[in-house]
DNA sequence: TCGTAAATCTAATGTACGTTCGAAACATGT
DNA sequence: ACATGTTTCGAACGTACATTAGATTTACGA
């Protein structure tokens, strides 16, 4: 009981890594507490002493995982100047949401990636965190839009969430090595803000501004 | 034997609708073959005079729900004029792809929404098929920017795979009703092409292009 | 060193599920 | 009406799993 991480806060936290990297990987249902167990190093009975059930321990993954991306864009936000760009707002938003995504967090991702599939009473008890989450990127937009950074002629509600299944998506394709995180992010805002269409030159009127 | 719709087509018809609906919205392991059968109306031993097994069964809703988009996305290019512009091939494949998603088609979605939690011996048995999908897109990619309609600079296949993922990240969000699907594609090829910013007043130069 | 509480183990329980198989019901051609 | 093939039923089997509870070990203060 001396240090601050009390041998239960570690076995705790053990079971937890291992339980949001199987949830992540293979869902829910397929994921068994013998197998989060073994990757926990202990037995399929001992997690009962941290955890009251499956679900429970469900449930705790995936609020860890929403706090943190919530958490991560909130901060991107404060850390900025008062008087930054809303591009830059947004673009900051994108970086912190797509870097929790897929920088060692099996908690966000499984969140992501599960949720649609975790019973019933279970997204019940997470609708609250999500739609705050929402909420924080729905303000970012529409302060955007309404100091004429973001067109004012668009669905915003679309626009936002398009962007989110894009970056979203990134879970099931994006694997370390081939294209960095910095670099998504990059086209992400890039088509977000400019597209990247070019004038057909059908007819051909200038062609000035291509390399 | 006489009508071309044997009575044994129809209940694997029955069953595949079922399967493919539930595993849609539950996932593959959570849902039981007595659900399924339920739903089909019949018993769930009776399944196994159409399938072999619940992979099987599996196998086949993945199948249609890749054959499916496919086609329709060839078929979109099929339908084109042949001197149609790049950005058009583009938006009516990216019309074709939402449509098919979102428009009763619970394989499609099955199959986009569970592939990355399903037994990986059947990702492997559906991975030729994913890749010819993938390349149809990227063939269509790889012409418009040849041809100067998309921008030389950027990672096309990030732009893809960011594309893809907004689109098909819409099974989570879209409900029938709100916004129709043809918006969504619209407020899609728009980003991509020019993006939804405006030039940032911020010191204020020209404003002439800005309502 | 001892005692107590914390943490884990081990074995057992009940249940839900995928699957099997022979019997029953149904359809169809003669 | 019969016979044969088709389709579904219904009950049973084995297994894998979440969960429980008592025994056992571990950590640690006195």
């Amino acid at each position: 009981m001396t240090s601050e991480q009390s041998k239960s806060d570690i076995s705790r936290a053990r079971i937890l890594d291992a339980a949001a990297k199987m949830f992540r990987q293979k869902g829910y249902a397929a994921t068994t507490l013998i197998e989060i167990a073994r990757a926990a190093g202990m037995q399929a009975g001992s997690l009962y002493y941290h955890f009251g059930s499956k679900d429970e321990l469900l449930e705790e993954v995936l609020d860890i995982g929403m706090r943190r991306v919530h958490e991560a864009v909130e901060e991107s936000q404060e850390r900025l100047p008062a008087d930054s760009s809303h591009r830059d707002r947004i673009r900051v938003a994108v970086e912190a949401h797509l870097t929790t995504l897929l920088k060692h967090d099996d908690y966000t991702s499984a969140n992501i990636r599960i949720f649609g599939q975790v019973p019933e009473e279970v997204q019940q008890h997470h609708i609250r965190q999500r739609d705050a989450y929402a909420e924080l990127w729905r303000h970012i937009f529409t302060k955007a839009q309404k100091s004429g950074a973001l067109s004012s002629d668009v669905n915003l509600g679309v626009v936002r969430m398009l962007l989110m299944g894009a970056l979203n998506w990134s879970v099931e394709w994006y694997r370390p090595g081939r294209t960095s995180i910095q670099a998504i992010a990059d086209h992400m805002c890039l088509m977000l803000f400019n597209g990247v269409g070019i004038e057909e030159p059908a007819q051909s009127r200038e062609n000035e501004t291509v390399t």
